[in-house]
DNA sequence: AGTCTAGTGATACCCTGTGTCAAATACAAG
DNA sequence: CTTGTATTTGACACAGGGTATCACTAGACT
């Protein structure tokens, strides 16, 4: 176990330390930088960009250089243990969490509801008699308003 | 009618004077950097970003500043006429066409084919439910081999 | 012809990343 | 604890996609 890990295992979530297992698991180092990060992570709520986990790391204490930020989030990515979010525009947002995820997004606050079965099975079969594709992956992504913004 | 279009409207294929006619009843003015973009995106075969369609015009006689394709590109996708593609890393590609379309992309060659009816419906009616969102839009793409691929 | 507005092109700039490379450091072996 | 080595970092240059600015131009209207 990293000393990072070993020295500050009882301050931190267990979100973060589970998620630092995972990276000792794929055998990488558990270091400072890559620790804020799952922090900084881990303490978004929703969906969040490159420069908010900077924003955040400035704000309690210090931050790693930008780069060593993204090549971070591009590991988590790599990982699975982070999803990009695709927007109707944006596409440079991430969301924690393993899996084949997607989606349901406000386009008012920006907040996010993940969920697993998304239904296109039948879709797919569909569209492969169709088009004689042969279908690997999809995407899908769902836009709205959250209950809090709807009542606002 | 604009000049240009009225000068070259014989010559121009029908789905470009197609589509200068929506930017004119959009109340936007065809003019030759417009059109020349609109012929090369006609020109495409699937999915083409920004640097495609320049490479196509300087080909073919020479190109508009880049900065007016990418105002026409963006225009059309304001006005509807062109979709953002998104891949699943790649989100700088456009796709001709009106109206409310998903895509099938090929993985290796890129090819797509457009879909409509992406029978959402009903997991948009659960995750209102189950997450009180209201729900009104959505992204869904597949990605996969097209039958050409398939068969190399 | 004169004026007015939409549109253009050149260029500077922004944002999201990636490549490079010397310096730092995590971890294992001694 | 010390050493060795491969990984990781941080600073910075650079790349790709796209927007802002602004002087200028082309059409439209009188």
């Amino acid at each position: 176990m990293s000393r990072y890990l070993k020295a500050r295992q009882d301050s931190l979530p267990p979100a973060v330390t589970n998620l630092a297992k995972q990276l000792v698991a794929a055998g990488y180092k558990v270091t400072a930088p890559r620790l804020a990060v799952l922090q900084a992570a881990t303490a978004q709520t929703g969906a969040f960009n490159v420069q908010e986990i900077e924003d955040w790391l400035v704000q309690h204490g210090d931050s790693p250089g930008i780069a060593s930020i993204f090549r971070t989030v591009k590991l988590l990515c790599d990982l699975n243990l982070l999803q990009r979010v695709h927007g109707l525009d944006d596409c440079h947002r991430y969301s924690l969490g393993a899996g084949h995820g997607h989606h349901v997004l406000c386009t008012r606050c920006g907040v996010l509801v993940r969920f697993d079965n998304c239904g296109v099975q039948e879709l797919v079969q569909r569209l492969e008699q169709s088009t004689g594709f042969r279908i690997s992956s999809h995407l899908v992504e769902l836009f709205g308003l959250c209950p809090r913004c709807l009542a606002a």
